[in-house]
DNA sequence: CCTATTAGGTCC
DNA sequence: GACCTAATAGGT
């Protein structure tokens, strides 16, 4: 069952179809209660297993000719016991939505004209007319329509222009269907009136007229955006794809693996600008070739977006799917349908949701960046991508191929144990070398006027009065994080979520970047109806501004952070520009540190790399090494050697030595020293139990505190240590009040043993239990 | 005493 | 999630 209860349920075979019809993996219609439902065939048992205590309804009709695989299904059942959760209720998040509704028309090709059911009217029919059906249904004179054509599903809704707009304040419903947008992005025009209620299509009428928003039919490729930037890309980037001899020596052994077929996992280490993404291709093709399929993944859209347009270049004959989250729900279906059965070597190409895919006859599966922390999904249903990708890999005996140039530590200790083999690419591709790297000391507790040192300010215009580019990260969006109030002295601060409201210029609001709390902005102090506020601290749009003025009008900067690309195709567009040369300096959070070639940036500004140190995270060193060691390859990967800047607070910290010498074996090696010295993984099992009770609940704190000497005692018996419960770094987020328990164990059996007593035991109160295995937001 | 509202359980 | 039932409060 796909739907609410997501429970397994039983009923009988009809006698309007054979058995076949209903093999595993069929998707069916299926009464429950008086409604009708889809659900998934999960089995047959040989015979009735206990005596019948009810009546069996009958599977109502199939929805489709061919069933999902079978080992989609034990994937999805794997998932399931892991998480501790229905098997229906995987599958609901793994099936795109067209594959879970009931909502079709099935139309039937015998004598005369076709005739037309919906699955309510062949619930109605008697078993004759039902079994005429199902020979027509067995012959294949039968067909199911999904009547998804309604126009109000077929079209999307989009912003065209980035806040302000110039819209009437008063104009409130119009205000409200743009932010709505700005938060949601692209939604189909059934989304949006839906949200909006009656007068909505006369708001988004006068949008439209007036070119803020655009109403386009959904394509079912590719989005028109996406179309624009395949066909840019062979100007934007002249790469070769050719094995130089250095990487033709990592090539081999990997390529041997990759045709033993031995279900193994490599680890492929190379330096950044070593050029990984050709021995992909070159291992891509050899699985092809072999006539088996691959998966590429990228942590993040825009990665994916790039393997994509390579493929394209190196592999241009190739059978391809990209596929990810901000596709439309047909797009994804489309694909999901085209691979269902599919035998034929093809190349997916997509982010961690790609793994989902019933892509069958796998060679090879890439996870590039394998380190990077988007591999973790965190809401929702949770799973960590290598793992799946191991499981995978080892079910189709095909080759998992991590690739980074800052490897997780867990994965390189693993390496290092001899449980998986590495190859090492140490040399940059063409001329290219590695960036020297600079550390510079900022001013200690003052908050200065402007974020650059002055020798960072010298670097920049020297930079780009030699006609080259430079690129600046500083890891925290807005124009400024905090906004004090000169007349009462604090500080705005989010209702629900006791957290500093970010002033975001360029949308004129103040807002929360927790729970998208927002207030429009100059408005007077919630406290004392002030209207004197300064501004503290810097984020990417004050930086953008300051960066206008210091630098000559010639020379223009572009921003890449959530909030300039939150229209689609604009990540695209501002890469692109960049990579066009059309601006000098390109501004941006940590999304700009990850795999983008920019042949003619030569240097790279890290504003202020203190700030994921300071995280109440085991990994924050971890993080902050991976994140400025591929912010520094980002310099120099062309004709002109490159220079880093790093600009910190604190200079002594061990991280940085590593960091200057891009030493990550040296990195490692304290790093692992650190974690075994305070008992953190790879050493032991780290899960983190969260639990949080509405702020108006009296009952809560009284219940956290039965919950967590009951875990306690339990974790006793099971040899566990368990800390907390105490407030966790964010104590109120959404109108909550939260807590964690941080669980140290020696495996993961006994977590979930503990996590399950800590269910039954919490039983009925008020507090909201979940477990995150190996979190990756401690916060 | 009757009806409107709600919390809780079941669906095969 | 949708729907049914039992329990409860509030009104006549």
């Amino acid at each position: 069952m796909c739907s609410p209860p997501f429970a397994s349920l039983s009923y009988a075979l009809p006698a309007w179809l054979p058995a076949q019809a209903f093999s595993p993996g069929t998707r069916v219609a299926v009464p429950l209660g008086r409604g009708l439902r889809m659900g998934i065939v999960v089995g047959q048992p040989k015979e009735p297993t206990t005596p019948v205590e009810f009546v069996l309804k009958f599977l109502l009709w199939p929805l489709a000719a061919t069933a999902l695989p079978e080992w989609y299904i034990e994937l999805a059942r794997q998932v399931a016991h892991r998480q501790n959760s229905h098997l229906g209720q995987i599958l609901a998040s793994l099936l795109p939505a067209g594959l879970r509704t009931t909502k079709v028309r099935l139309r039937f090709f015998g004598e005369g004209k076709p005739q037309e059911h919906t699955l309510r009217d062949l619930s109605m029919l008697t078993p004759e007319e039902l079994t005429a059906l199902g020979e027509l249904w067995m012959a294949g004179q039968a067909e199911v329509c999904h009547s998804g054509h309604n126009p109000l599903d077929m079209e999307q809704c989009a912003l065209l222009s980035d806040p302000p707009w110039p819209v009437r304040p008063v104009a409130t419903a119009q205000m409200r269907m743009l932010e709505f947008l700005w938060e949601q992005g692209a939604v189909t025009r059934r989304k949006l009136l839906e949200n909006f209620g009656k007068g909505a299509q006369s708001t988004l009428s006068t949008l439209a007229k007036r070119n803020l928003v655009s109403i386009r039919p959904l394509e079912c490729a590719l989005t028109p955006e996406e179309k624009a930037t395949a066909a840019l890309v062979p100007e934007a980037l002249p790469q070769s794809f050719t094995l130089t001899p250095h990487q033709m020596q990592v090539f081999r052994p990997l390529e041997e693996a990759l045709l033993q077929k031995k279900g193994e996992t490599h680890l492929l280490f190379g330096i950044t600008g070593s050029g990984k993404t050709a021995l992909y291709l070159e291992l891509a093709r050899t699985a092809l070739n072999e006539g088996k399929s691959v998966l590429l993944l990228a942590p993040e859209v825009a990665l994916a977006f790039k393997l994509w347009n390579d493929t394209q270049q190196a592999l241009p004959k190739a059978a391809r799917y990209l596929f990810h989250g901000y596709q439309s729900p047909t797009v994804r279906e489309n694909t999901f349908r085209a691979l269902i059965n599919n035998t034929n070597p093809i190349i997916v190409i997509g982010t961690r949701s790609a793994l989902f895919l019933p892509l069958e006859n796998i060679g090879l599966i890439v996870l590039d960046e394998e380190h990077d922390s988007s591999f973790k999904q965190d809401e929702g249903f949770m799973y960590q991508a290598k793992e799946i990708a191991w499981y995978r890999a080892g079910k189709e005996n095909a080759l998992l191929l991590l690739g980074s140039a800052t490897p997780d530590v867990k994965t390189f200790h693993a390496a290092m144990e001899k449980h998986i083999p590495v190859h090492s690419l140490t040399q940059r591709v063409g001329h290219g070398t590695l960036p020297a790297v600079k550390l510079l000391q900022l001013p200690k507790g003052r908050i200065s006027d402007h974020l650059l040192l002055d020798e960072s300010r010298e670097a920049l215009r020297e930079t780009v009065k030699r006609g080259e580019q430079a690129i600046i990260l500083l890891n925290r969006r807005g124009y400024a994080p905090l906004m004090y109030c000169l007349h009462c002295n604090t500080v705005a601060r989010c209702p629900t979520c006791d957290i500093g409201l970010a002033y975001h210029k360029g949308r004129e609001r103040l807002l929360c970047h927790y729970c998208g709390y927002a207030i429009p902005f100059p408005s007077p102090c919630s406290q004392c109806k002030g209207m004197h506020f300064l501004p503290m601290g810097q984020g990417t749009e004050k930086l953008e501004e300051d960066l206008a003025a210091l630098l000559p009008p010639s020379a223009r900067v572009l921003r890449l952070d959530r909030d300039s690309t939150r229209r689609q195709g604009r990540m695209e567009e501002i890469l692109h520009a960049f990579a066009r040369k059309e601006a000098a300096v390109l501004v941006g959070t940590q999304m700009l540190s990850k795999g983008h070639h920019f042949p003619d940036v030569t240097l790279a500004i890290v504003a202020d790399a203190d700030i994921g140190l300071n995280m109440p995270d085991y990994r924050a060193a971890e993080r902050t090494f991976q994140l400025l060691v591929q912010a520094a390859g980002r310099s120099g990967r062309g004709e002109n050697p490159g220079s880093v800047i790093i600009q910190t607070r604190d200079m002594q910290h061990y991280c940085w030595q590593y960091v200057t010498n891009a030493d990550y074996e040296g990195f490692f090696t304290q790093e692992l020293a650190l974690r075994a010295k305070r008992r953190y993984p790879p050493f032991i099992r780290l899960a983190l139990i969260r639990i949080s009770y509405p702020m108006d609940s009296p009952e809560g704190e009284s219940e956290i505190a039965a919950l967590g000497t009951d875990l306690r005692a339990k974790a006793r018996e099971l040899n566990i240590t368990v800390l907390g419960p105490a407030p966790a770094p964010l104590p109120f987020l959404k109108g909550r009040r939260r807590f964690h328990c941080l669980v140290k164990a020696a495996d993961w059996p006994s977590i979930r043993t503990l996590f399950n007593a800590a269910l039954t035991l919490g039983g009925k109160t008020h507090l909201r239990v979940t477990l995150d295995l190996d979190p990756v937001n401690m916060l």
